[in-house]
DNA sequence: CCGTAATTAACAAAAC
DNA sequence: GTTTTGTTAATTACGG
């Protein structure tokens, strides 16, 4: 057996001309497309709920944050969060104490 | 009825004590999240797709070409193409007749 | 200088054979991959600074965030905040108060 | 002399209260703002390049292809020509031969 | 060197 | 309509 239709598994007549086992090809195009489709219709669905949350009242952008946090480790966040605030205070970042 | 239960369409007992209904945002971000983990889900089975394209002698990146063309119009595609062709020849990019 | 414009003794319609003026066509490009070294030589400096000051114990991804805080404006940002705030209150995600 | 110092490289009176050296940090971070202003800058002036050339009959898109062409070694783009019009022919995407 | 993570550029969508 | 904003894809840099 050559060593082409070693590397993609195939049946000799499963070949191009070219070389290029075409069905083979086309069966990997095909499912990642389908895929992507799926993938596409998700963010729509996702888009279509912001939209809906923020028609009652909630933003977004702060939704976006929460959901961020929420995959972070809490330990993590705490910790940047701490760093954040010691730089903030060595340049004078801060808002006056009496609304921390 | 209060103007921030109107706007959130909720009965009282399903607002928190600072005026956002914790129930109803909740929910959003839950919906969402399970959206999320879908859809990456999906981009993990892709990402897989291509490894497994890779492995059996297929080029991920010219797959991924291929996929943006069918994504096309035909003639779009075709038009810019030409316009690509009319710059580099205008620029002395174009090799060789004998290759074209 | 342009090749096609000395083999063809083209001087101010400076058009190719395929209707493109490549002279014209050619500045622009020039200048543009010109602009763009000169960007990509700014982004190696920013990094460079990045690495020095990690090496000096600073933490890079902080910096970036206080470089991204100071570019919004700060009654934004405090706003921002107070409804990250309210969410999160209203989701139960808040730490214990003792640590607020 | 202290390990946070050493660190840092800075005198003691250069310390914040919380430890943090405010005032390496501030030039760390004010040094790199500059930059990214500058950057920023060029990002401006190519976009407005762009413009005037699309304003005088070019196609920027085209002209970002080309771009993005010169930069790659001419062997690279062959070859990858090469596959990206094997996996075509394999899926019977090419134009009749009399155009190709 | 490979896979992962982060930056950047391209594209699409939505606000004004 | 255009102009910004947000999302997605791709390149690049980094660490294992």
């Amino acid at each position: 057996m050559s060593e082409m239709q070693q590397a993609h598994g195939l049946a000799a007549d499963a070949i191009s001309t070219n070389g290029i086992p075409g069905e083979e090809l086309r069966v990997y195009i095909e499912r990642i497309e389908r895929l992507e489709e799926e993938k596409a219709t998700l963010g729509q669905d996702i888009r279509d709920l912001y939209l809906e949350a923020k028609g009652n009242g909630f933003d977004p952008k702060v939704m976006k944050e929460i959901i961020k946090l929420r995959k972070k480790d809490p330990d993590e966040v705490d910790e940047e969060d701490a760093i954040l605030h010691l730089y903030k205070q060595a340049l004078g970042m801060l808002n006056p104490p009496s609304i921390q």
